[in-house]
RNA sequence: GGGCGGUUAGCUCAGCUGGUCAGAGCGCCUGCCUUACAAGCAGGAGGUCGGUGGUUCGAACCCACUACCGCCCA
């Protein structure tokens, strides 16, 4: 078959695209006896309207890995997913849809999420598609669908059955903006420039104390004051009371060795709540609780003059009467961080209010241990788990008093308040929309009324099953013993304490083991200047722009060029590049595929100088496939890149060309030797290209004889290097070839002459071990008539290169050649 | 303040366990239409590998300190 002049990328990546998706190719085969490979892909949220290159990056890094290993013969278990249910989506559709979730019926909003969920995962699923992202699309599973909700309700209910879930009317973080409690994977830190302010409070008896605070618009729900026991400035104050100014209630003075020396006045204010120490001196000093934050971030009527507003007002409310009743005693700018919540970048607050949690820090060791059976690639990226897990002071809120989310399979007995869970028979359930099963009981009190729980669980309670998911943990059709604990995780680093640390947490304890064996950490596609792509930042390169201008197989290629962990900037030169490689590829094979139609196989590899390339070749197949076994794709790119454009094309093809082309004249033997040499190179290149760029690689090798029976060339063996022929005296020989013949080059071109001008005669000069190699019988004669031809030489011959007017050195060896113009 | 990663040619990046490691692609310069490819081919210029010390016969690579950049956590 002839390849037309020049390839049309968008053409065939659409062709293959459905072509794989008619035929299979990609489907995992439950009934199969190969070893299983099984990949935990990270279901991508619901919170923009495309991908950019960006996710790209990620994405087909992992995938390249899956689709070496699939060519090695693995079953490959390889699902897609969607994240949809959750925070994300909602802030998606509320932000694009401009609407408020409180203005609105809770059903109304659930519909909203749904339908943009379904709109959204239409265009993913095409842009993985056109990525060539090889899943096993009847894999799928979206987080919000009927499955997945009744593994995260089991998941739950496990947990609680197993002792771990523990409902609590206690501080938690606070997104005032979400409203909703969060946990501690959930924030993000950020600066902010803010005052510290002195606020007089009187301590009775004329005596006056100075606080300094940042948040002076809690004045209101001060409960107590502390000082250091040991602060000889406050000697006898302790037990005292102290007047809250503006607002005149008394609270006490304690005594706490954490209050610091040499910070402020030394007195400190506590009140419900501004921060963690507030929250750790509330519950050691049974503190009263004065709660005049409201849930969505204004102030009650406890906070009396700056009652119904927000922070922000509250604050400067309060200094504005503080200053004018003189009890502002100063204020200093203060630069200082604070959390924020990562999905709006609202400032935390902390507020008490019942919420499940999942009792986590008394198992900081065992997560730590887990972490080192755990095989991270690359290694240095179980540093952040360490450090999350070390550095872990919250039990895991579950609690999201949110509407698009997997409800919490409980209800409270009306009576008692006890739990009521539904049997597993039941689940899913929803208790917001319906009541218990039928028959159901308290099983303290016996009572048969019940109220629903009202909140959803966080998003990442559902995310972090995703390997029971699919492994269908508890279902009528799991496979869990097939598949799981699953082979590779990837994901990029920013997740490894929210999604790596929460599934290594539910594989503990729900299945005592690991999710998977391997985690493949990728580092970010930036933009030119190094930022995160971004929306709002307004640089944000989509996929569907850049396959569309270069196709998919080159941006797969500058995805591969990354190395592993690594992030790397976009250019689209690096994208031209790789569109450069295929156009070369295309060129190789149209110039192959002929020679290889009349060749039919069969023959056997003579020639010195096809044994030099298959020598090369050989060490490549080596190399590349130690480093896939390492998640190293980049390194096998690298290589694989250097052999095909320098040492196949650009000295082998050019070097075989006489001998493809002149059978007669060349001898039978030798013709085939280059035959068979370009067939197993071609073959080799084809397919250890194919899981980079799998759609060029897919035309080629199918509209070629290297095709034999097979279905595609991704479901074809990759190379064995042991199958290639070597000749250690051949390989070296050859590779003085070569040398030879780039110093004839290097005269035409110093000499300003087209490379196929003739010369008269090159004259090499040998010695030692180099004389023996070339002048080897088994080597010299195949050696010298490849030359000629290549060199376009009159003749070659052993001597004295000083002989001739120019000499040059063969690099990397003493030889040395003379050349001798016509 | 602590941690992780980065700092190598004009740009983007490779350089695995210290000794042909000073590299590739892009860009630049000079030639060349060579029956696969001018989106090509053959050559070439460009870096004291962030800085300072140290270990070593020998360091881009190891150690210490230090400066910037990015990310994470106080």
């Amino acid at each position: 078959m002839e390849l037309p002049k020049n390839y049309n990328a968008a053409e065939i990546e659409l062709k293959w695209q459905k072509r794989w998706d008619a035929d299979r190719i990609y489907s995992y085969d439950p009934a199969s006896n190969a070893p299983v490979y099984s990949v935990d892909t990270p279901p991508p949220t619901v919170s923009a309207d495309t991908l950019h290159v960006g996710h790209a990056l990620s994405y087909t890094q992992a995938e390249i890995v899956v689709r070496y290993r699939r060519m090695r013969g693995y079953n490959i278990f390889y699902p897609m997913g969607f994240d949809d249910n959750g925070l994300p989506t909602e802030r998606h559709v509320e932000k694009k849809y401009k609407v408020d979730r409180r203005k609105m019926s809770r059903a109304e909003f659930v519909r909203m999420c749904l339908k943009e969920t379904t709109l959204v995962e239409k265009t993913y699923e095409e842009l993985w598609r056109m990525l060539a992202i090889s899943c096993d699309w009847s894999l799928l599973y979206t987080t919000i669908d009927p499955v997945c909700r009744r593994i995260s309700q089991r998941s739950f209910i496990d947990l609680y059955r197993k002792g771990r879930m523990y409902r609590e009317d206690a501080p938690s973080m606070w997104c005032t903006l979400c409203t909703t409690s969060l946990a501690q994977a959930d924030l993000e830190d950020a600066n902010e420039t803010s005052g510290m302010h002195d606020i007089s409070f009187d301590l009775g008896g004329g005596r006056e104390g100075v606080i300094s605070t940042t948040r002076p618009e809690l004045l209101g729900a001060c409960v107590a004051l502390y000082v250091n026991p040991a602060d000889e400035r406050h000697k006898g104050l302790a037990g005292k009371k102290a007047k809250v100014p503006v607002y005149g209630h008394e609270v006490p003075v304690l005594e706490s060795e954490a209050v610091s020396l040499d910070v402020g006045t030394g007195l400190m204010m506590v009140c419900t709540f501004g921060d963690v120490e507030d929250i750790r001196k509330w519950r050691a000093d049974r503190l009263e609780t004065r709660a005049i934050l409201d849930r969505d971030g204004t102030f009650n009527s406890l906070a009396g003059p700056i009652a119904g507003m927000n922070v922000a007002a509250g604050r400067k409310e309060i200094l504005r009467i503080l200053e004018s009743s003189g009890l502002l005693r100063g204020t200093k700018p203060v630069e200082h961080a604070l959390n924020v919540h990562e999905r709006c970048g609202t400032t935390v607050e902390f507020l008490k209010a019942p919420q499940w949690f999942i009792r986590i820090l008394d198992i900081k060791d065992d997560l730590l241990r887990r972490g080192e059976e755990l095989r991270w690639y690359p290694a240095f990226m179980k540093t952040n788990y360490d450090h999350w897990v070390n550095g872990l002071s919250w039990d895991w809120c579950i609690s999201r008093q949110r509407y698009f989310g997997v409800p919490f399979p409980v209800w409270y007995c009306k009576g008692c308040g006890e739990v009521l869970i539904p049997g597993d028979g039941h689940l899913p359930v929803d208790p917001r929309e319906n009541p218990p099963p039928e028959g159901s009981r308290c099983g303290k009190c016996g009572g048969s009324g019940f109220d629903p729980e009202m909140d959803v669980m966080d998003t990442w309670m559902t995310s972090s099953v995703t390997p029971l998911i699919n492994a269908r943990w508890r279902e009528a059709d799991s496979r869990i013993g097939s598949m799981y604990p699953m082979t590779m995780r990837p994901q990029a680093f920013e997740i490894i304490r929210t999604w790596l640390f929460y599934t290594t947490l539910k594989s503990h304890l729900h299945t005592d083991s690991l999710p998977f064996r391997d985690a493949m950490i990728s580092g970010w596609g930036l933009d030119a200047k190094g930022k995160p792509f971004s929306k709002s930042k307004g640089n944000f390169v989509t996929v569907g722009e850049i396959v569309g201008k270069y196709s998919a197989d080159a941006l797969r290629f500058w995805a591969a060029g990354a190395s592993l962990g690594q992030n790397l900037r976009f250019f689209e030169d690096d994208v031209k590049a790789g569109q450069k490689i295929a156009v070369k590829l295309w060129n190789v094979a149209k110039f192959s595929i002929p020679h290889l139609e009349k060749y039919g196989g069969g023959g056997a590899v003579s020639e010195p100088l096809d044994l030099w390339i298959l020598s090369e070749l050989r060490d490549l197949v080596k190399g590349a496939t130690e480093s896939f076994e390492k998640y190293e794709y980049s390194h096998a790119k690298t290589a694989l890149e250097r052999f095909f454009w320098t040492r196949f094309c650009d000295n082998y093809l050019e070097i075989s060309k006489d001998r493809l082309y002149n059978a007669d004249a060349r001898g039978r033997a030798a013709w085939e030797s280059a035959c068979e040499a370009l067939r197993t190179c071609l073959d080799s290149i084809l397919r250890m290209f194919a899981p980079i760029m799998p759609f060029i690689t897919e035309e080629i090798f199918m509209s070629s004889p290297l095709r034999g029976g097979e279905r595609s060339i991704h479901v074809s063996p990759w190379p064995d290097s042991g199958k290639i022929p070597f000749d250690a005296d051949a390989a070296s020989a050859g590779s003085l070839a070569v040398g030879i013949i780039s110093c004839a080059r290097r005269y035409k071109t110093e000499n300003h002459v087209s490379l196929k001008t003739r010369l008269r005669e090159l004259i090499v000069e040998a010695a030692g071990d180099e004389l023996q190699i070339l002048t080897n019988p088994k080597c010299m004669d195949g050696i010298m008539k490849d030359l000629i031809p290549a060199a376009q030489a009159g003749s070659v011959r052993f001597g004295d290169a000083g002989e001739a007017k120019t000499v040059y050195p063969v690099e990397g060896s003493g030889v040395r050649v003379g050349i001798v113009p016509e």
